[in-house]
Order: C-alpha cells, then sequence, then structure tokens
DNA sequence: GCCGTTTTCGGCCCGACTGTTTTCAGTCG
C-alpha cells in the first residue's frame, strides 16, 4: 500500500538512522523519537497531509518537531534536517553501519583519525593495519571487521529473511534442542515468534541446568556453519543457509521471563519495563524483581510476567507496541483467535486443479478429520493457464461432491472455485454459470504490473460482482520473491464493508495476504474476514494456525471472521448476500 | 525529540559478550 505516508515513513526511518551516526550512540533518544514517530505515522488512519500542526501534535508520538517536519514534507516534498544528515554523512559512509561489529562511535573516530569514508577507504585501513593504531582499537578488531566485509554478501544479519524460510528451520533446531536430554524445553521466539513476514535471525531460548552441554551439542549441530560468538549461556552461528541463530540458555525457573524477554519488540519490552519501574521493579531476562532487595516477583512463565504488571497476556503477535500495553492494562485487548475457533476452510484445491496434488475425496476426509462443519472446494476456474478448469469438469465434481455429501453428513460441503480477477476486474465463466456455485473466491493471477489506480478500480469491481463472496489473497504478493500488487488499501477496505464482500486472510506462510498492517489498520472498521489454506495437499490444510497467528497479529476479532461462525450463521450469511 | 509537570527541564530499559582496558567502552539483541 504506497502512499504519501509511506514515503514519509521511510523518510523518518533514514532520520533515526542517520541520528544514531549523529549523535554517535544507538541508544540516542532523539533516534527513538523518530521511530516512535514513524509508528504514529503509520498507524495513523486517515489523510495526515490534511491535518495543520497544531492536530499533528495532538497525536501520540508526535511533538513539535516532528508535526512541523510532516508538514514540511507535505509543502515541500522533503525535510531540511535528513537533506541536512544526508549531506554530512554521505552514503558510502553509511553503508559501513551495516557491518556487524561497527557501531557509531567507532565508525566515527575511524572517519576523523583515518579519513575512512566508504567501504574501500576502510579495507585500506585495514589491509595496511593503520585501524590498531586507533586507540581502543587492536588487532583483534582489524581481524573481525575484514571478516565482515569478506561475508558481507550472502550471510549475516543485512539480508531480512522470509518467514517461510526461517520458521521451518526454527521448528527443526527446537525439536534437535528438545530432544537432548540436558534441555527442559525449548522454543523459538523474536520477531519470528511474533510472526513477522521477514525475519532478520533466528531466537532460540533453552531451559537446562546444565548449559555447558546444551552449547557444546548445538555447536556440534549439522546445521551450523560458522560460529560468530560463543559464552556460556549465549551463543550466535549462521547456519548453512546463511540465517542466523541465537541460542540462549537460562535455568528452567528463569524460561518464561527469558522467552519474554528475547521475543520482543524492543519497544515493547521498553514499555514493560517502564511499567516496572514504576512499581519499584526491575526487568529483565531473568524475571521481574524487587528493585534492590532482587526478591523475584515473577520468572518461570511470560503469564505470571503481565499478570504482575497488570497486565492482560499479550500474545506475542500483538507486541510491536502498537497500542497493546495500554490495551492489556485497560482489559481491551482483541480476543484472539485460536485454532479450535475455525469451523471451516473456504478455500482449498483438489486434483482436478492442475496445480492441487490431493484427490477430492482425500481432502473432504482430511477437513472431516479436523472436524470442520463446512468445507468449500474451491478449484481454479477456467481462466487459469494450464490449471484452470473448464464447466464441464466442475459439473462432473459436483457429482461427485453430491456423492460425499452422503458419506459426510456432519459437514456442509460447498462446491465453489477461485475465480481469476481480471485486468478490468471481470472473472471466469459467466454470471448464470456462477450463480449455480455455492462460494466463489476470486484472486490476482496475472497483470501485476498495471498502475495503482487500475489495480485498485480492477480488484473494487470484483468486489461488485455479486456472485464474489470473498476476495483471496488481496494483493497476489509472494513474501521476499514478488511484490504485490498496489492498492487503495483504504477504498478496497470501504468497499469490503459496503458490499460485505468477505477479504481473505491467505495462509500460506508465503503470501500472508491480507497483510498484518492492513489488517490492524482496518480493526474498528465492519470488514468481514476469512481465514483460508488456499490448501493444494491435504498436509497443507494445517496451515490454518499460520493464518490464525496472522489475524491475531492484526488484531482481527473473531466474532469478524465468517468461517469462526457455526455453520446456520454461517450459510444464513451466504443466503443474504445481495444478488 | 517526546513527555509531563512539583510547567520548562530532566528523564527516557537491561545484560551478555568481546576486545581492549587495568576497570571499562562499544556493540548487540
Amino acid at each position: 500500500m504506497a502512499g504519501p505516508s509511506d514515503s514519509l515513513v521511510a523518510l523518518f526511518r533514514e532520520l533515526a538512522h542517520l541520528t544514531v551516526l549523529d549523535e554517535g550512540s544507538p541508544a540516542s533518544f532523539r533516534a527513538r523519537a523518530y521511530e516512535n514517530a514513524m509508528e504514529a505515522i503509520s498507524s495513523y488512519r486517515g489523510d495526515l497531509g490534511a491535518l495543520s500542526e497544531k492536530e499533528l501534535q495532538a497525536i501520540d508520538g508526535i511533538g513539535r518537531s516532528t508535526a512541523r517536519k510532516v508538514r514540511e514534507f507535505f509543502e515541500t516534498g522533503t525535510i531540511a534536517k535528513l537533506e541536512e544528515l544526508r549531506a554530512k554523512y554521505p552514503p558510502g559512509l553509511l553503508e559501513l553501519t551495516r557491518l556487524p561489529g561497527l557501531g557509531p562511535k567507532t565508525l566515527l573516530r575511524l572517519r576523523d583519525e583515518l579519513g575512512v569514508r566508504n567501504l574501500e577507504d576502510l579495507q585500506a585501513a585495514l589491509e595496511a593495519r593503520k585501524v590498531r593504531d586507533v586507540r581502543g582499537l587492536g588487532a583483534k578488531t582489524e581481524e573481525k571487521l575484514l571478516q565482515a566485509i569478506a561475508r558481507r554478501e550472502p550471510t549475516g544479519k543485512e539480508q531480512r529473511r522470509p518467514i517461510a524460510e526461517a520458521l521451518p528451520l526454527a521448528r527443526e533446531l527446537v525439536a534437535a534442542l528438545e530432544a537432548l536430554p540436558a534441555v527442559d524445553r525449548a522454543l523459538y521466539c523474536g520477531s519470528l515468534r511474533r510472526f513477522r513476514e521477514t525475519v532478520a535471525d533466528v531466537d532460540v531460548v533453552a531451559a537446562s541446568a546444565e548449559p555447558p552441554a546444551v552449547m557444546e551439542a548445538f555447536l556440534a549441530m549439522p546445521t551450523v556453519r560458522e560460529v560468530v560468538r560463543s559464552g556460556e549461556t549465549r551463543t550466535s552461528v549462521v547456519t548453512s543457509t546463511g540465517l542466523q541463530v541465537d541460542l540462549r540458555v537460562v535455568e528452567p525457573r528463569h524460561f518464561g521471563a527469558a522467552c519474554q524477554y528475547f521475543t520482543g519488540s524492543k519497544a515493547h519490552n521498553i514499555k514493560l519495563r517502564q511499567r516496572a519501574l514504576e512499581r519499584g521493579w526491575t526487568l529483565n531476562e531473568y524475571g521481574l524483581s524487587v528493585t534492590g532487595t532482587g526478591k523475584v516477583v515473577a520468572s518461570e512463565s511470560e503469564e505470571a510476567v503481565y499478570e504482575a504488571l497488570g497486565l492482560a497476556f499479550i500474545p506475542p503477535p500483538l507486541r510491536e507496541d502498537r497500542g497493546e500495553v495500554e490495551a492489556a492494562a485497560e482489559g481491551r485487548l482483541p480476543r484472539s483467535l485460536r485454532l479450535e475457533d475455525l469451523r471451516g476452510d473456504l478455500h482449498v484445491h483438489t486434483t482436478l486443479s492442475g496445480d492441487g496434488r490431493s484427490p477430492l475425496e482425500d481432502v473432504v476426509a482430511s477437513a472431516a478429520e479436523r472436524g470442520y462443519d463446512y468445507l468449500a472446494l474451491t478449484d481454479h476456474a477456467e481462466d487459469l493457464a494450464f490449471n484452470g478448469v473448464s464447466r464441464e469438469r466442475l459439473a462432473g465434481q459436483k457429482t461427485e461432491i453430491e456423492a460425499l455429501r452422503g458419506r459426510y453428513p456432519g459437514m456442509t460441503l460447498l462446491q465453489g472455485a477461485e475465480l481469476n480477477v481480471g485486468p478490468d476486474g471481470g472473472v471466469d465463466y459467466d454470471e448464470a454459470f456462477r450463480r449455480q456455485l455455492d462460494w466463489c473466491v476470486a484472486g490476482v493471477h496475472s497483470h501485476f504490473e498495471l498502475d495503482r489506480d487500475r489495480q485498485t478500480r480492477r480488484i473494487l469491481a470484483a468486489m461488485e460482482d455479486p456472485t464474489v463472496h470473498a476476495i483471496a489473497h488481496l494483493t497476489g504478493r509472494r513474501i521476499g520473491r514478488r511484490a504485490g500488487i498496489e492498492l487503495d488499501v483504504d477504498a478496497v477496505l470501504r468497499k469490503a464493508a459496503e458490499t460485505g464482500t468477505a477479504l481473505e486472510i491467505n495462509s500460506a506462510l508465503g503470501r500472508l495476504d491480507v497483510a498484518s498492517e492492513v489488517l490492524h489498520r482496518a480493526r474498528d472498521l465492519p470488514v468481514t474476514w476469512v481465514v483460508s489454506t488456499d490448501a493444494h495437499h491435504v498436509r497443507e490444510l494445517a496451515r490454518m494456525e499460520w493464518g490464525v497467528l496472522q489475524a491475531t497479529r492484526g488484531w482481527v476479532d473473531p466474532s469478524r471472521v465468517a468461517n469462526c461462525w457455526p455453520r446456520d450463521r454461517f450459510l444464513a450469511w451466504l443466503r443474504e448476500r445481495p444478488s
């Protein structure tokens, strides 16, 4: 959803980055204020450009200075302060801040004392062994920086990885750790547990009474390619895929506090620690304790930490400092979705689709095993190259479904299709044929290159079609591989509220489409959602758990999720739709 | 730079690891 506020957010991100360098401090309060402003800007629903300086200042996280910069941006297209910093710290120098191990203080000292202005300068200084002459730096630092430069491209933390890549690895590692006799429990934390769509690294916490044994076994795991650093309780490695993994080993009695701590986000934890301080306590990875005496208030479970702080338990996907701490304090957190809330799956394929891998019978049997009350079969409609299904074959499937209905009386089977949204919003077959189907989802599978206006009109047109019940994977993005179509998201959300057309939350890890930012943006709008797996194989029916986390992250209330409704209500909703 | 107030300046979160120190600063998460 590219719009003016997105470029504004990007400018503040750059401002924060440059300010850390300018002040020579990663803990710069000014930089943090810019980051808070970023959050305030991106979560503001409305036209920021229409607000006066005074109105801007009324927004939490925006003060006099930021308000002025926002106005400046809308009036001139830029921010003078940013231009000034850009001139002071050219891109070549800025690039060096991405080198692991090189912080702002050292970088500025290298610039002032050795005249380092870019990567080439630094490399030359390192090779000439001049860096060791700078006070506070030595031969080891030279070695470390040379290595950091050498492996700059493929590994390390510069490149965020899609969740679809990191999550399976994290699960394997956790399972391998839990299989160790020395390990009580293990859990992946960090941004992965918060269910961010990309991650810079994987954080794993393990509970053990014998940390050295765990570290030794961890370092010996086959996936470990390189050891970044290793201590008694904390170790960082790079895996064979280039992903960094940080393992923290704690005593079992500290497990909950450690998981809380390492799950973050940073901003969420800062809020929590402030709350602890107000109560005369200190919160760290070992627990919540009384400042001074060290008497433990809570440490064994995350639940206990939140409870002691007077907060409802905050599910990890919500921990982004988007107002969840305040909401938890006031008892108005959204009721999070649970897997068992889902009463049916409304987007699944069978072998009828060219890319489906499980036959109809198996798909229906698996859905029944999951205890679903209803299931919609949605094979690809005819316009999709290779994989699409003709009217005749769809009619044949209807007969098969009819026969299966007798065998699964407890589950309502809906015959549907996944329609293709054409460049102008038209969909497959003809209206009379589509009306014979029980349930249609419509999604974008082509023409990703159209401009934002046309894409928006295209989606709005599909939503107005009375035979379209839901829009599948709204943008068509593949995380880390293909950007989705650009859309005026607010217009789409308004249309969804107006027409009652549901928006799908696609559970495939590579999609997670609708994005959580958009879900969050819609939190107070009367939009109907469906959480679907888009399964092409029976094992992919299990993806529903990811859709649940995605919805949670987006503050989606289960009362607005159509496939959380009991069958009677769901079917009544289907019948009621205007046509 | 924001916030809040005992209104206009002071506070703003915490610890491990590393490398360079002679007691700690810088970086990272």
